[in-house]
Order: structure tokens, then sequence, then C-alpha cells
RNA sequence: GUACCCGUAGCUCAGUUGGAUAGAGUGUCUCCCUCCGAAGGAGAAGGUCGUUGGUUCGAAUCCAAUCGGGUGCACCA
């Protein structure tokens, strides 16, 4: 129904003047909405005063032109103009009641729109360093971006879902000697805390990594040079960490198709090829960086001569340093290297999840991508802010190095994967979320995802209740039963809102906004309670008429569509459904 | 100092990317199960959309200032 108003309205415009010109984007430049009032139909749209400022002509000439067309579609009965020109528009009741069929005939492939025709996008996120288990934050990246990704394959996206593996530098190596004194430890060496400098990592888990270690090795590293434990310590601690991190995710319901390793990437020699590739922009030179503001006067600064990105010409602050004084590769040479092997592979969308702490981070990195890929790739970040988390009202401290700080795992398990992932993307990526345990826990009643739950679950107490009276549902008879008696106003809102529910998909997939998938969740699960209690109080609204088989069909029949909507939006958000609740 | 984000009902937040009379939940008040699940529903009350200008048919939304809060600002990863 949205498109077909979408495509008679470029139709209406195409007859009188040159659309090519307009360059238009039908699906995100003009509304296609409900009204917030009802008095004004069932649809309206803004089109005729969006063209009238890129045709420069009144906005009534081109509504009427607009209307024109829309009341040649049998399905619209009514399409008029309002002040200043928008369009309002009334659709046939039975026309959005055939949609109740289409929802059981397709499931969740109801709200997929191919609008972007299998176009590759690559969906990076969580990337967490390899040097402990994840945390709350990562919790909050991970469920994010794993709903991004869901959310792009809805509007036809190819995607693949990836995690940097940072394992090179001094974080790796401050892992790799943490696990050397505790492994020391299991062969009657005392190792004091102190021993712990403050770039090392006391966690508990080092020791079961050291553990396994142990078991292994022996004793064959005790009392060996650094040069010789170093490296397979390395090797050992990241394969331990990146398996937790693997179990840590699947907890939370998040599946990577891709890890891809800097170490790797170093080794095939992608740093050299990326500043190659920069070199051939001529976005390369060697030059002298001033003092940063950010620090202190106190701290040292060399001005030496170094290798530099002239990122400002794309929009960064300040030139990048890519390769140090003495030669050495920098952080962010790892990433250049990172980003052009992923414009490489050839996706034509990189999207990337990161956390507030990184927003100084942006700029150089849009660079990048811009720069290397000659503007061909459209590379979108998104910040999330960080997840407060408090313990009765008492905001908890979290230090990875000194291991005191609360686990994705310790989230899940005291609320349950559902909730967490509830939790951490009902809200705007740009607020800040506060997490208090106690409340989370103690009032999952309260929580939103509970009122869409029992909603569901209502739905299958019904159809419980259906099959005890009159045996098995055929779901594909229902496809096609007589809805003639469905009539009443809540019932009719119920059918509408689902036949916008497509659209919801759409726009959170464009925008890529998972927070609106709960939202829009709750309205069609609120339509729905005021339905059932309206049966309360009117017989005639209620789901089952034991003497009246057919009538029963055509309710369960936009139950059912109602039930799928539901389900498929719980796919998205990654949440399972609940048949019963008791 | 500077960059990015936030500021909407007592509280927690939406607001479909500039649309019509700014909406939910929660809390307060009043009602609704002889009944398919009351973990629900209907209604009342609650607002200078931080502030001031600007852009236009039209602004919570865009722009410029400004106030308050958050997160960053390496040649470290």
């Amino acid at each position: 129904m949205f498109r077909m108003v979408r495509h008679c309205i470029l139709d209406a415009l195409q007859q009188y003047i040159d659309v090519c010109d307009l360059n238009v984007d039908i699906d995100t430049e003009i509304a296609v909405e409900p009204p917030h009032c009802k008095n004004h139909g069932d649809l309206y749209t803004n089109a005729a005063m969006v063209f009238a400022k890129k045709l420069k002509k009144p906005p009534k000439e081109i509504a009427n032109i607009i209307c024109e067309h829309l009341l040649k579609i049998p399905e619209i009965t009514e399409a008029s103009i309002a002040n200043p020109g928008f369009i309002n528009i009334r659709v046939n009741t039975d026309t959005w009641k055939l949609k109740i069929g289409e929802i059981i005939r397709l499931g969740c492939d109801y709200s997929y729109t191919n609008i972007y025709q299998g176009t590759t996008v690559n969906v990076e996120f969580v990337s967490a360093n390899p040097t402990g288990p994840l945390h709350t934050g990562h919790a909050r990246n991970a469920v994010l971006g794993s709903v991004i990704a869901n959310l792009l394959e809805k509007v036809g996206y190819i995607v693949t879902r990836e995690f940097y593996i940072n394992d090179l530098g001094s974080q790796i190596k401050s892992l790799a000697k943490s696990v050397y004194l505790r492994y020391q430890e299991n062969f009657g060496i005392t190792v004091p805390d102190s021993t712990f400098t403050d770039d090392m990592y006391c966690g508990e888990y080092i020791r079961d990594i050291t553990a396994a270690l142990a078991e292994i090795h022996h004793d064959a590293f005790i009392g060996k040079d650094e040069a010789e434990w170093l490296r397979p310590f390395c090797e050992f601690s990241i394969a331990r960490m990146m398996d937790g991190i693997k179990n840590d995710l699947a907890i939370v319901g998040v599946t990577m198709d891709l890890y891809t390793s800097e170490a790797s990437l170093h080794a095939r020699g992608m740093m050299d090829r990326a500043l190659t590739k920069l070199m051939e922009n001529g976005d390369v030179y060697g030059g002298v960086l001033p003092r940063p503001k950010g620090i202190s006067n106190d701290e040292e600064w060399e001005e030496l001569p170094q290798t530099l990105f002239n990122s400002t010409k794309y929009g960064d602050d300040v030139d990048r340093v890519i390769q140090k004084s003495d030669g050495t590769w920098t952080y962010f040479a790892g990433d250049l290297a990172y980003h052009l092997d992923k414009i490489e592979r050839g996706y034509q969308r990189l999207v990337t999840i990161l956390g507030a702490d990184h927003n100084g981070y942006i700029k150089r990195l849009l660079a990048a991508v811009n720069a290397m890929s000659h503007g061909k790739v459209q590379f979108d970040v998104r910040l999330y802010q960080l997840v407060n988390f408090l313990e009765n009202g008492v905001p908890v401290r979290m230090s990875k190095r000194s291991g005191n700080f609360i686990t994705l795992r310790d989230v899940v398990d005291r609320v349950g994967k559902d909730i967490t992932r509830y939790m951490m993307i009902s809200r705007h990526h740009d607020v800040m979320i506060d997490f208090d345990f106690a409340k989370v826990v103690e009032c999952t009643i309260d929580n939103p995802l509970f009122y869409v739950q029992y909603a569901y679950a209502r739905i299958c107490s019904v159809f419980r209740h259906y099959e005890s009276v009159f045996g098995k549902v055929d779901e594909a008879e229902l496809a096609i039963c007589d809805t003639a008696c469905i009539t009443d106003e809540l019932e009719m809102e119920l059918v509408k809102a689902l036949a916008y529910w497509p659209e919801q998909v759409k726009a959170a997939a464009i925008a890529l906004e998972s927070h609106r998938i709960p939202k829009h969740l709750q309205d069609i699960a609120h339509n729905f309670h005021a339905l059932w209690n309206k049966g309360k109080t009117n017989a005639e609204l209620r789901f089952i008429d034991r003497n009246d088989k057919e009538s029963t069909k055509a309710r369960l029949a936009l139950l059912l569509a109602t039930k799928f909507v539901i389900e498929d939006g719980f796919k998205i958000i990654g949440v399972t459904p609940m048949q019963e609740m008791r």
C-alpha cells in the first residue's frame, strides 16, 4: 500500500516533468505515513510540498496532479488536499484486510523489502581487544551491531558480520607477561601482586589461561628468557581469550561471519599497501606535527619528522601519523591496512559500531576510507553512548586491568539474554543507558519487553483455546478466510498497524536505528491488548465464538498475523517469544 | 582550549529523518473481569520541547549563539 502510493506519486510527476532532473529517492525523501490525527484519513503524504520546493511551483497545483493519479487506483477511495499542501488518503477497508492473508502467507518475509538488491555491506562490531572477557560496554556494541546487521538484511543487503582482532601491540605483550607471572605460580614460585605493573592484567581469568598452559607445557618455560616464552605466550593467550570472547558473544546470541586479525594484515604487508595507495593519491608527506592541545605542558613532546596522512583534506582536524620517525607503524596504520583490506574485498558499504570513547577517531577513519576508496564506498560509523552500570543506584567502577569489572556473562547470568538484549537496544544509541542490576531484576514485570511477550503469550493462549474447541489450526485456511466480520475500530487499527510494519522496519534499517523495532512492537502489543479488553465488555469482539466458526476463524487470522509480526520483530532483535508466561 | 553526543510531562524515554492539535511507560486520581490470561484496558491530570535569535508555507527536528551535563583530544593500543 505504502509502496503503491509512493510509485503513484512518482508516476504522477513523470507525466509533467523529467523526473531524472529531480533525482528523488522515493523511498526516503517523501513521507507516506499514517497521520497523527485520525480525521485526516488512513495515510497522508507531504510529497506535493517536497516537490513544490524542487519544481518551484505552488504545492496545490502539484497536489492536484498527484490526487488525480491516486484516485485512479481502485483501492483508494479518497484523496483530498489540505493546507498548505498535504494529501490525505483513505484506503478501502477490504484492501487493508488483505494484509492479514499476506502476512500469514509470507511470515517473516513479510517485512522484507529488497530496495538495496544485494548490495554488499560489512558490519564491524565489538572488536574488543583480546585481553579479557567481554564486559557490559561490549554487550551494547554486540547487540546493537547484530540488530543493525539483521535490519540491513531486511532491506536487501548481503551482510558480513565482522570482528577485528587487535592481536598486535603492547597490550598483548602485557597480557602475555601477566600470564607468564601467574604461570610461574603453578610451579611453586610465589609472585606478589606488586610484581604486576599498572599496564598488566591481574583478573582471575588470567589464572584460567595459566592453568591450561601449565597442563600442556608443564614447566618448559620456567627460568627461560622473555625472548623464548613471549611469542608462544602471546599466541596461546590470544587464542584462549578469543575462545572466551566467542563464547561470550554466543550467550548474547551474536554470531560473527568473519574474524580478521591485525597480525594477519601485517603478515600480508597490508600496511605498505595502504601507504602506497595513499601515496598514489598524493595524500602522504613527511612532516612535523604541532604539539596537541590535549596533552599538558608537563608531558614530553618531541617534534620529529614523520610520515603523515593528509587527512585534513578529507575533513579530519589534524593530519595523522602513519609511520613514526623510527620507521615503525602507528596504530592508525593498522586501521588503514584493515580498511583497505575491507575495501579490496569489494564491499559497497561499510558500517562500524564504536563506543563513545572512540569519538575522536571517527574523522580519521572516514578520511581513510574516503581517500583509499576514492569516495566510492559508503562508510557509516555509529557511536553508542556508554552503559552506566549501577548496583542499587550506586555506580559500579570498572577497570579492565585490575580485573574488577562486570562481565557480559555476569549480566546474562543474572537477567538473561533476552532482557540484556532488549535493554541494550531499546534506546537510541546516542543516549546513555542506566543499567541498574537491582532494578532490571526486580522490575522485570515493568520491562516493556514483557508487555510484548505478554501479548504474544495471550495470542498463543487463544490458539490453545481454539484448538480445544474446534481442533487443529490450519494456517493456510486462515490465510484465505473471509474477513468480512472484522469491522470494529480497534480491529482495524490493529490491521493498519500490521500493514505499517514493513515500512517501519525499512525506516529503522535506513537510519541504522535498532531502537525503533522494540518501540513499534510495543505499539502493536498495545493495539492488541486494547482489543482484548474491549472483548471483555463487548462479547461480540471476543476472538472465539463457539457458535460461529467462520467469524472465529477471521479473528484468528488477525491474531495469527499479529503473532507473525511479533515473531518477526523478536527475530530482528534476537529475543525468544514466550508461548506461556504463567 | 577544542571535537562529538545529550537536554522533551514529577521520573525513564519516543517523536518515522522539516509536517497538521508534541506522544508512550511509570508515579498520582477515577473507573473496567459471572467473561479468550487484570502481568491488562478506558479516562483525568501533568509541557515556554534548556535559553535567545535566524532560515520558511511550517521547527522539538535545520543554522548561529548561549547555558547545563557526558565522552574524547599521542609519536598508546
